[in-house]
DNA sequence: GCCATATTGACACTCAGTGCCATCTCCGGC
DNA sequence: GCCGGAGATGGCACTGAGTGTCAATATGGC
Protein backbone atom coordinates (compact mmCIF):
# COMPACT_ATOMS: atom_id res chain seq x y z
CA UNK A 1 0.00 0.00 0.00
CA UNK A 2 1.19 3.49 -0.42
CA UNK A 3 0.34 5.78 2.25
CA UNK A 4 -1.72 3.54 4.49
CA UNK A 5 -0.74 5.15 7.86
CA UNK A 6 -1.58 8.69 6.91
CA UNK A 7 -4.82 6.90 5.22
CA UNK A 8 -5.95 5.33 8.06
CA UNK A 9 -5.60 7.92 10.65
CA UNK A 10 -7.93 10.16 8.11
CA UNK A 11 -10.47 7.61 8.26
CA UNK A 12 -10.00 7.07 12.08
CA UNK A 13 -11.24 11.04 12.84
CA UNK A 14 -14.19 10.75 9.92
CA UNK A 15 -15.65 7.84 11.73
CA UNK A 16 -14.76 9.36 15.22
CA UNK A 17 -16.65 12.62 13.24
CA UNK A 18 -19.49 10.41 11.86
CA UNK A 19 -20.07 8.34 15.49
CA UNK A 20 -20.29 11.39 17.74
CA UNK A 21 -21.99 13.52 15.46
CA UNK A 22 -24.92 10.48 14.60
CA UNK A 23 -24.81 9.94 18.52
CA UNK A 24 -25.76 13.88 19.54
CA UNK A 25 -28.29 14.52 16.33
CA UNK A 26 -30.12 11.14 17.49
CA UNK A 27 -30.16 12.35 20.99
CA UNK A 28 -31.66 15.60 20.76
CA UNK A 29 -32.36 16.70 17.06
CA UNK A 30 -30.86 18.34 13.88
CA UNK A 31 -30.72 21.84 15.10
CA UNK A 32 -30.74 21.70 18.59
CA UNK A 33 -26.94 20.47 17.70
CA UNK A 34 -24.17 22.44 16.97
CA UNK A 35 -20.85 21.86 15.50
CA UNK A 36 -18.94 22.62 18.34
CA UNK A 37 -20.36 20.36 20.55
CA UNK A 38 -19.68 17.49 17.55
CA UNK A 39 -16.19 18.29 17.52
CA UNK A 40 -15.69 18.52 21.36
CA UNK A 41 -17.11 15.13 21.60
CA UNK A 42 -15.13 13.99 18.51
CA UNK A 43 -12.05 15.73 20.42
CA UNK A 44 -11.07 17.29 17.05
CA UNK A 45 -10.79 21.03 16.65
CA UNK A 46 -13.73 22.89 14.88
CA UNK A 47 -11.50 23.50 11.67
CA UNK A 48 -11.09 20.20 11.06
CA UNK A 49 -14.77 18.99 11.15
CA UNK A 50 -14.93 21.46 7.70
CA UNK A 51 -11.70 19.75 6.26
CA UNK A 52 -13.98 16.09 6.50
CA UNK A 53 -17.95 17.43 5.69
CA UNK A 54 -18.62 20.27 3.65
CA UNK A 55 -22.05 21.29 6.02
CA UNK A 56 -23.43 19.81 8.89
CA UNK A 57 -26.16 18.11 6.76
CA UNK A 58 -23.29 16.13 5.11
CA UNK A 59 -22.10 14.23 8.22
CA UNK A 60 -25.76 12.27 8.18
CA UNK A 61 -26.18 12.40 4.35
CA UNK A 62 -22.88 11.00 3.95
CA UNK A 63 -23.00 8.07 6.28
CA UNK A 64 -25.61 5.95 4.05
CA UNK A 65 -23.08 6.37 1.05
CA UNK A 66 -22.72 6.31 -2.46
CA UNK A 67 -25.14 4.76 -3.05
CA UNK A 68 -25.82 6.32 -6.85
CA UNK A 69 -22.62 4.87 -7.83
CA UNK A 70 -23.58 1.46 -6.59
CA UNK A 71 -27.21 1.76 -7.72
CA UNK A 72 -25.24 2.63 -11.35
CA UNK A 73 -22.57 -0.06 -11.01
CA UNK A 74 -25.56 -2.41 -10.76
CA UNK A 75 -27.20 -1.50 -13.47
CA UNK A 76 -24.03 -1.38 -15.80
CA UNK A 77 -23.41 -5.36 -14.96
CA UNK A 78 -27.33 -6.31 -15.60
CA UNK A 79 -27.39 -8.71 -18.29
CA UNK A 80 -28.19 -6.56 -21.61
CA UNK A 81 -31.70 -8.75 -22.55
CA UNK A 82 -32.91 -7.58 -19.13
CA UNK A 83 -35.88 -5.31 -19.38
CA UNK A 84 -35.20 -2.00 -18.30
CA UNK A 85 -38.04 -3.21 -15.43
CA UNK A 86 -35.45 -5.78 -14.25
CA UNK A 87 -32.65 -4.44 -14.56
CA UNK A 88 -33.85 -1.26 -12.73
CA UNK A 89 -35.10 -3.00 -9.34
CA UNK A 90 -32.02 -4.44 -9.18
CA UNK A 91 -30.29 -0.97 -9.11
CA UNK A 92 -32.31 0.35 -6.75
CA UNK A 93 -32.41 -3.04 -4.86
CA UNK A 94 -28.73 -2.17 -4.14
CA UNK A 95 -29.31 1.45 -2.81
CA UNK A 96 -32.08 -0.21 -0.65
CA UNK A 97 -30.17 -3.06 1.08
CA UNK A 98 -27.29 -0.46 1.89
CA UNK A 99 -29.64 1.49 3.72
CA UNK A 100 -31.40 -1.49 5.43
CA UNK A 101 -28.70 -3.42 5.94
CA UNK A 102 -26.39 -1.98 7.96
CA UNK A 103 -27.06 -2.06 11.96
CA UNK A 104 -29.61 0.08 14.16
CA UNK A 105 -28.51 3.28 13.22
CA UNK A 106 -29.36 3.15 9.57
CA UNK A 107 -33.49 3.11 10.54
CA UNK A 108 -32.25 6.03 12.87
CA UNK A 109 -30.41 7.82 10.01
CA UNK A 110 -33.66 7.21 7.94
CA UNK A 111 -35.90 8.63 9.92
CA UNK A 112 -33.75 11.43 11.53
CA UNK A 113 -33.53 12.44 7.39
CA UNK A 114 -36.97 12.53 6.69
CA UNK A 115 -38.13 14.22 9.61
CA UNK A 116 -35.50 16.94 9.61
CA UNK A 117 -36.25 19.52 6.74
CA UNK A 118 -32.64 20.56 6.30
CA UNK A 119 -31.61 16.95 5.94
CA UNK A 120 -34.25 16.20 3.78
CA UNK A 121 -33.96 18.99 0.95
CA UNK A 122 -29.68 17.69 1.30
CA UNK A 123 -30.62 14.09 0.77
CA UNK A 124 -33.03 15.04 -2.30
CA UNK A 125 -30.55 16.95 -3.71
CA UNK A 126 -28.19 14.35 -3.91
CA UNK A 127 -31.21 12.07 -4.99
CA UNK A 128 -31.26 14.00 -8.05
CA UNK A 129 -27.89 13.65 -8.85
CA UNK A 130 -28.14 9.66 -8.73
CA UNK A 131 -31.38 10.34 -11.29
CA UNK A 132 -29.25 12.00 -13.92
CA UNK A 133 -26.31 9.25 -13.60
CA UNK A 134 -29.16 6.63 -13.35
CA UNK A 135 -30.28 8.64 -16.72
CA UNK A 136 -27.26 8.52 -18.27
CA UNK A 137 -26.13 4.54 -18.00
CA UNK A 138 -29.68 4.08 -18.79
CA UNK A 139 -29.04 5.97 -21.71
CA UNK A 140 -25.93 3.94 -22.30
CA UNK A 141 -27.56 0.68 -21.73
CA UNK A 142 -30.37 1.18 -24.21
CA UNK A 143 -28.90 3.12 -26.54
CA UNK A 144 -30.45 6.25 -26.54
CA UNK A 145 -29.41 9.71 -27.04
CA UNK A 146 -29.84 11.51 -23.44
CA UNK A 147 -30.47 14.86 -24.68
CA UNK A 148 -33.31 14.45 -26.92
CA UNK A 149 -35.01 11.14 -25.84
CA UNK A 150 -36.84 12.01 -22.93
CA UNK A 151 -37.16 8.70 -21.34
CA UNK A 152 -33.93 7.76 -19.56
CA UNK A 153 -34.45 10.74 -17.37
CA UNK A 154 -38.30 9.51 -17.04
CA UNK A 155 -37.82 6.32 -16.32
CA UNK A 156 -34.84 7.04 -13.69
CA UNK A 157 -37.15 9.12 -12.05
CA UNK A 158 -39.75 7.00 -11.63
CA UNK A 159 -37.23 3.99 -10.65
CA UNK A 160 -36.32 6.42 -7.81
CA UNK A 161 -40.25 6.78 -7.00
CA UNK A 162 -40.24 3.75 -6.01
CA UNK A 163 -37.50 3.65 -4.25
CA UNK A 164 -38.84 6.95 -2.35
CA UNK A 165 -41.90 4.68 -1.15
CA UNK A 166 -39.98 1.37 -0.52
CA UNK A 167 -37.99 3.84 2.22
CA UNK A 168 -41.02 5.60 3.44
CA UNK A 169 -42.36 2.34 4.26
CA UNK A 170 -39.87 0.78 5.34
CA UNK A 171 -39.47 3.95 7.93
CA UNK A 172 -42.96 3.95 8.58
CA UNK A 173 -42.98 0.20 9.78
CA UNK A 174 -39.77 0.94 12.13
CA UNK A 175 -37.68 -1.44 10.20
CA UNK A 176 -40.32 -4.59 10.81
CA UNK A 177 -41.24 -4.82 6.91
CA UNK A 178 -39.06 -6.65 4.65
CA UNK A 179 -37.16 -4.08 1.95
CA UNK A 180 -37.08 -6.96 -0.76
CA UNK A 181 -40.33 -7.61 -0.65
CA UNK A 182 -41.48 -3.45 -0.55
CA UNK A 183 -38.91 -3.41 -3.63
CA UNK A 184 -40.72 -6.17 -5.53
CA UNK A 185 -43.92 -4.67 -4.78
CA UNK A 186 -43.51 -0.77 -5.86
CA UNK A 187 -41.50 -2.51 -9.21
CA UNK A 188 -44.49 -4.74 -9.85
CA UNK A 189 -46.62 -1.30 -10.29
CA UNK A 190 -44.40 0.86 -12.06
CA UNK A 191 -42.54 -1.88 -14.24
CA UNK A 192 -45.27 -0.97 -17.52
CA UNK A 193 -43.98 2.11 -17.08
CA UNK A 194 -39.97 1.28 -17.67
CA UNK A 195 -40.66 -1.11 -19.99
CA UNK A 196 -42.58 1.11 -22.22
CA UNK A 197 -39.92 2.52 -24.39
CA UNK A 198 -40.34 3.26 -27.96
CA UNK A 199 -44.11 1.49 -28.06
CA UNK A 200 -46.36 4.55 -28.19
CA UNK A 201 -44.34 7.46 -29.30
CA UNK A 202 -42.16 7.12 -31.36
CA UNK A 203 -40.14 11.01 -32.07
CA UNK A 204 -43.47 12.25 -30.83
CA UNK A 205 -47.19 10.91 -30.70
CA UNK A 206 -48.83 14.79 -30.62
CA UNK A 207 -47.36 18.53 -30.26
CA UNK A 208 -45.72 20.96 -31.42
CA UNK A 209 -41.77 20.47 -30.64
CA UNK A 210 -39.83 21.51 -33.91
CA UNK B 1 -62.68 44.17 2.95
CA UNK B 2 -61.58 44.24 6.51
CA UNK B 3 -57.72 45.54 6.33
CA UNK B 4 -57.16 46.40 2.57
CA UNK B 5 -54.78 49.10 3.15
CA UNK B 6 -52.51 47.34 5.75
CA UNK B 7 -52.65 44.33 3.29
CA UNK B 8 -51.63 45.72 0.53
CA UNK B 9 -49.12 47.61 1.70
CA UNK B 10 -47.74 44.40 2.64
CA UNK B 11 -48.26 42.53 -0.72
CA UNK B 12 -46.29 45.68 -2.01
CA UNK B 13 -43.08 45.23 0.28
CA UNK B 14 -42.85 41.26 -0.71
CA UNK B 15 -43.03 42.19 -4.52
CA UNK B 16 -40.59 44.11 -4.36
CA UNK B 17 -38.18 42.61 -2.32
CA UNK B 18 -39.20 39.62 -4.93
CA UNK B 19 -38.46 41.81 -7.48
CA UNK B 20 -35.54 43.26 -6.63
CA UNK B 21 -33.94 39.68 -5.50
CA UNK B 22 -34.64 37.82 -8.91
CA UNK B 23 -33.11 40.23 -10.36
CA UNK B 24 -30.19 40.48 -8.48
CA UNK B 25 -29.70 36.72 -8.21
CA UNK B 26 -30.34 36.19 -12.35
CA UNK B 27 -27.59 38.45 -12.68
CA UNK B 28 -25.09 37.35 -10.09
CA UNK B 29 -25.94 33.92 -9.22
CA UNK B 30 -27.46 32.85 -5.86
CA UNK B 31 -24.22 32.76 -3.41
CA UNK B 32 -22.51 35.74 -4.67
CA UNK B 33 -25.65 37.85 -3.67
CA UNK B 34 -26.17 38.73 0.27
CA UNK B 35 -29.04 39.57 1.58
CA UNK B 36 -27.66 43.27 2.48
CA UNK B 37 -27.36 43.75 -0.93
CA UNK B 38 -31.03 43.14 -1.71
CA UNK B 39 -32.67 45.00 0.78
CA UNK B 40 -31.02 47.71 -0.25
CA UNK B 41 -32.24 47.72 -3.82
CA UNK B 42 -35.50 47.03 -2.05
CA UNK B 43 -35.40 49.65 0.24
CA UNK B 44 -35.99 48.00 3.28
CA UNK B 45 -34.27 46.96 6.56
CA UNK B 46 -32.36 43.67 6.55
CA UNK B 47 -34.02 42.35 9.98
CA UNK B 48 -37.83 43.11 7.35
CA UNK B 49 -36.70 40.56 4.91
CA UNK B 50 -36.66 37.45 7.27
CA UNK B 51 -40.17 38.84 8.26
CA UNK B 52 -41.03 38.03 4.84
CA UNK B 53 -39.11 34.73 3.68
CA UNK B 54 -37.98 32.30 6.08
CA UNK B 55 -34.79 32.16 4.37
CA UNK B 56 -32.68 33.20 1.30
CA UNK B 57 -33.68 30.50 -0.97
CA UNK B 58 -37.47 31.38 -0.01
CA UNK B 59 -37.17 34.36 -2.19
CA UNK B 60 -36.52 32.12 -4.96
CA UNK B 61 -38.61 28.93 -4.59
CA UNK B 62 -41.69 31.29 -2.84
CA UNK B 63 -41.70 32.65 -6.78
CA UNK B 64 -43.10 29.98 -7.97
CA UNK B 65 -46.21 30.20 -5.68
CA UNK B 66 -48.04 27.29 -4.19
CA UNK B 67 -48.18 24.81 -7.00
CA UNK B 68 -48.54 21.54 -4.62
CA UNK B 69 -51.98 23.31 -3.69
CA UNK B 70 -53.14 23.85 -7.31
CA UNK B 71 -52.41 20.13 -8.21
CA UNK B 72 -54.17 19.12 -5.40
CA UNK B 73 -57.52 21.70 -5.61
CA UNK B 74 -57.51 20.40 -10.02
CA UNK B 75 -57.30 16.65 -8.88
CA UNK B 76 -59.95 17.27 -6.34
CA UNK B 77 -62.48 18.77 -9.42
CA UNK B 78 -61.27 16.27 -11.88
CA UNK B 79 -64.75 13.87 -12.69
CA UNK B 80 -64.84 10.56 -10.28
CA UNK B 81 -64.80 8.37 -13.51
CA UNK B 82 -61.30 9.62 -15.23
CA UNK B 83 -58.24 7.06 -14.45
CA UNK B 84 -55.70 8.36 -12.59
CA UNK B 85 -53.06 8.93 -15.49
CA UNK B 86 -55.98 11.28 -16.81
CA UNK B 87 -56.64 13.20 -13.37
CA UNK B 88 -53.11 13.42 -12.40
CA UNK B 89 -51.97 14.74 -16.00
CA UNK B 90 -54.34 17.64 -15.91
CA UNK B 91 -53.21 18.13 -11.95
CA UNK B 92 -49.40 18.11 -12.71
CA UNK B 93 -49.99 20.36 -16.01
CA UNK B 94 -51.90 22.97 -13.42
CA UNK B 95 -47.80 23.58 -11.80
CA UNK B 96 -46.63 22.76 -15.54
CA UNK B 97 -48.28 25.74 -16.32
CA UNK B 98 -47.69 27.98 -13.74
CA UNK B 99 -44.27 27.46 -14.35
CA UNK B 100 -44.05 28.16 -17.89
CA UNK B 101 -47.01 30.41 -18.10
CA UNK B 102 -45.99 33.87 -16.89
CA UNK B 103 -43.30 35.89 -18.36
CA UNK B 104 -39.39 35.75 -19.38
CA UNK B 105 -38.98 35.54 -15.60
CA UNK B 106 -40.31 31.96 -15.19
CA UNK B 107 -37.64 30.51 -17.20
CA UNK B 108 -35.01 32.01 -15.62
CA UNK B 109 -36.13 31.73 -12.24
CA UNK B 110 -36.92 27.86 -13.32
CA UNK B 111 -32.68 27.75 -15.06
CA UNK B 112 -31.83 29.56 -11.52
CA UNK B 113 -33.09 26.89 -9.22
CA UNK B 114 -31.88 24.04 -11.43
CA UNK B 115 -28.31 25.01 -11.35
CA UNK B 116 -27.76 26.12 -7.77
CA UNK B 117 -27.55 23.26 -5.24
CA UNK B 118 -28.81 25.65 -2.65
CA UNK B 119 -31.90 26.29 -4.21
CA UNK B 120 -32.24 23.06 -5.70
CA UNK B 121 -32.61 21.34 -2.21
CA UNK B 122 -35.08 23.95 -0.96
CA UNK B 123 -37.03 23.06 -4.25
CA UNK B 124 -37.09 19.65 -3.75
CA UNK B 125 -38.25 19.63 -0.27
CA UNK B 126 -41.01 21.48 -1.45
CA UNK B 127 -41.93 18.98 -4.26
CA UNK B 128 -41.68 16.27 -1.67
CA UNK B 129 -44.56 18.30 0.94
CA UNK B 130 -46.60 18.28 -2.95
CA UNK B 131 -46.15 14.33 -3.39
CA UNK B 132 -47.62 14.18 0.22
CA UNK B 133 -50.09 16.27 -0.61
CA UNK B 134 -50.95 14.74 -3.66
CA UNK B 135 -50.89 11.13 -2.16
CA UNK B 136 -53.27 12.43 0.28
CA UNK B 137 -55.99 13.48 -2.06
CA UNK B 138 -55.49 10.54 -4.43
CA UNK B 139 -56.14 8.18 -1.68
CA UNK B 140 -59.36 10.20 -0.82
CA UNK B 141 -60.23 10.07 -4.60
CA UNK B 142 -59.68 6.56 -5.29
CA UNK B 143 -60.89 5.78 -1.53
CA UNK B 144 -57.59 3.47 -0.11
CA UNK B 145 -55.75 3.36 2.95
CA UNK B 146 -53.26 6.08 2.52
CA UNK B 147 -51.05 4.29 5.52
CA UNK B 148 -51.46 0.65 4.35
CA UNK B 149 -51.81 1.01 0.86
CA UNK B 150 -48.48 2.32 -1.29
CA UNK B 151 -50.41 3.22 -4.64
CA UNK B 152 -51.28 6.98 -3.60
CA UNK B 153 -47.70 7.44 -2.56
CA UNK B 154 -46.03 5.55 -5.67
CA UNK B 155 -48.15 7.04 -8.30
CA UNK B 156 -47.63 10.59 -6.52
CA UNK B 157 -44.07 10.21 -6.99
CA UNK B 158 -44.37 8.63 -10.55
CA UNK B 159 -46.73 11.68 -11.49
CA UNK B 160 -43.81 14.44 -10.32
CA UNK B 161 -40.91 12.31 -11.69
CA UNK B 162 -42.95 13.16 -15.06
CA UNK B 163 -43.15 17.06 -13.82
CA UNK B 164 -39.55 16.91 -13.14
CA UNK B 165 -38.55 15.33 -16.67
CA UNK B 166 -41.06 18.31 -18.28
CA UNK B 167 -39.47 20.95 -16.73
CA UNK B 168 -36.02 19.67 -17.07
CA UNK B 169 -36.94 19.59 -21.13
CA UNK B 170 -38.58 22.69 -20.61
CA UNK B 171 -35.74 24.75 -19.02
CA UNK B 172 -33.36 22.79 -21.79
CA UNK B 173 -35.05 24.23 -24.76
CA UNK B 174 -34.65 27.27 -23.10
CA UNK B 175 -38.50 27.60 -23.33
CA UNK B 176 -38.93 27.03 -26.70
CA UNK B 177 -40.67 23.80 -26.17
CA UNK B 178 -44.19 23.58 -26.07
CA UNK B 179 -45.20 22.35 -22.03
CA UNK B 180 -48.30 20.58 -22.82
CA UNK B 181 -47.07 18.37 -25.41
CA UNK B 182 -44.27 18.00 -23.39
CA UNK B 183 -46.57 16.97 -20.56
CA UNK B 184 -48.94 14.30 -22.55
CA UNK B 185 -45.68 12.51 -24.05
CA UNK B 186 -44.44 12.18 -20.60
CA UNK B 187 -47.88 11.09 -19.03
CA UNK B 188 -48.30 8.74 -22.17
CA UNK B 189 -45.15 6.34 -20.76
CA UNK B 190 -46.13 6.46 -16.99
CA UNK B 191 -49.74 5.86 -17.87
CA UNK B 192 -49.78 2.12 -17.27
CA UNK B 193 -48.42 2.44 -13.63
CA UNK B 194 -50.37 5.11 -12.79
CA UNK B 195 -53.59 3.29 -13.64
CA UNK B 196 -52.00 0.14 -12.47
CA UNK B 197 -54.17 -0.01 -9.45
CA UNK B 198 -54.85 -2.96 -7.47
CA UNK B 199 -54.58 -5.33 -10.45
CA UNK B 200 -51.46 -7.61 -9.92
CA UNK B 201 -51.42 -7.09 -6.10
CA UNK B 202 -53.95 -7.32 -3.88
CA UNK B 203 -52.91 -6.82 -0.66
CA UNK B 204 -49.26 -8.36 -1.17
CA UNK B 205 -47.75 -10.43 -4.33
CA UNK B 206 -44.86 -11.96 -2.57
CA UNK B 207 -43.08 -11.53 0.57
CA UNK B 208 -42.76 -11.65 4.47
CA UNK B 209 -44.36 -8.48 5.06
CA UNK B 210 -46.86 -9.54 8.74
C1' DG C 1 -57.82 63.33 20.28
C1' DC C 2 -56.80 58.55 22.31
C1' DC C 3 -55.68 53.82 22.81
C1' DA C 4 -54.81 48.97 20.86
C1' DT C 5 -52.41 46.79 17.27
C1' DA C 6 -49.28 45.87 13.61
C1' DT C 7 -45.17 47.04 11.04
C1' DT C 8 -40.67 48.56 10.85
C1' DG C 9 -35.73 49.55 11.98
C1' DA C 10 -31.84 49.08 14.79
C1' DC C 11 -28.86 46.51 17.63
C1' DA C 12 -26.84 42.50 19.54
C1' DC C 13 -26.30 37.81 19.39
C1' DT C 14 -25.58 32.71 17.88
C1' DC C 15 -23.92 29.73 14.61
C1' DA C 16 -22.37 27.89 9.96
C1' DG C 17 -18.69 28.10 6.94
C1' DT C 18 -14.02 29.93 5.01
C1' DG C 19 -9.25 31.83 4.55
C1' DC C 20 -4.90 32.13 6.48
C1' DC C 21 -0.95 30.84 8.91
C1' DA C 22 1.86 28.57 12.43
C1' DT C 23 2.83 24.02 14.11
C1' DC C 24 3.45 19.21 14.17
C1' DT C 25 4.15 14.64 12.21
C1' DC C 26 5.29 11.45 8.89
C1' DC C 27 8.26 9.86 5.26
C1' DG C 28 11.92 9.63 1.92
C1' DG C 29 16.60 11.26 0.50
C1' DC C 30 21.28 12.24 1.83
C1' DG D 1 21.12 10.07 12.15
C1' DC D 2 19.81 14.48 9.96
C1' DC D 3 17.06 17.32 6.92
C1' DG D 4 13.45 19.00 3.97
C1' DG D 5 8.95 18.58 1.82
C1' DA D 6 4.13 17.20 2.10
C1' DG D 7 0.05 16.61 4.54
C1' DA D 8 -2.86 17.04 8.79
C1' DT D 9 -4.10 19.88 12.49
C1' DG D 10 -5.39 23.91 15.52
C1' DG D 11 -6.14 28.60 16.36
C1' DC D 12 -7.76 32.96 14.86
C1' DA D 13 -10.30 36.26 12.49
C1' DC D 14 -13.72 37.12 9.27
C1' DT D 15 -18.16 37.05 6.42
C1' DG D 16 -22.86 36.04 6.18
C1' DA D 17 -27.39 33.82 7.48
C1' DG D 18 -30.89 33.86 10.74
C1' DT D 19 -33.16 35.24 15.41
C1' DG D 20 -34.67 37.78 19.72
C1' DT D 21 -35.65 42.05 21.62
C1' DC D 22 -37.04 46.65 22.06
C1' DA D 23 -38.21 51.30 20.80
C1' DA D 24 -40.38 54.16 17.31
C1' DT D 25 -43.90 54.78 14.08
C1' DA D 26 -48.12 54.21 11.55
C1' DT D 27 -52.88 52.39 11.26
C1' DG D 28 -57.60 51.90 12.57
C1' DG D 29 -61.47 52.02 15.72
C1' DC D 30 -63.63 54.62 19.83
Amino acid sequence: MATPLAQRKRQLVQDELTRAALGLLAGKGFEAVTVDEIVTAAGVSRRTFFRYFASKEDVVVQFLGDMGTGMCAELAIRPAHEPPSVALRHAVSVSIDACAGHDDRSLRVVRLILGTPALLARFLERRAHWRDELAAALAHRLRLDPVTDPYPHLAAGVALAAFDTVLHQWSGSNGTADPAALTDRAFTVVAPALDAVGQPCGPLSAGSVP
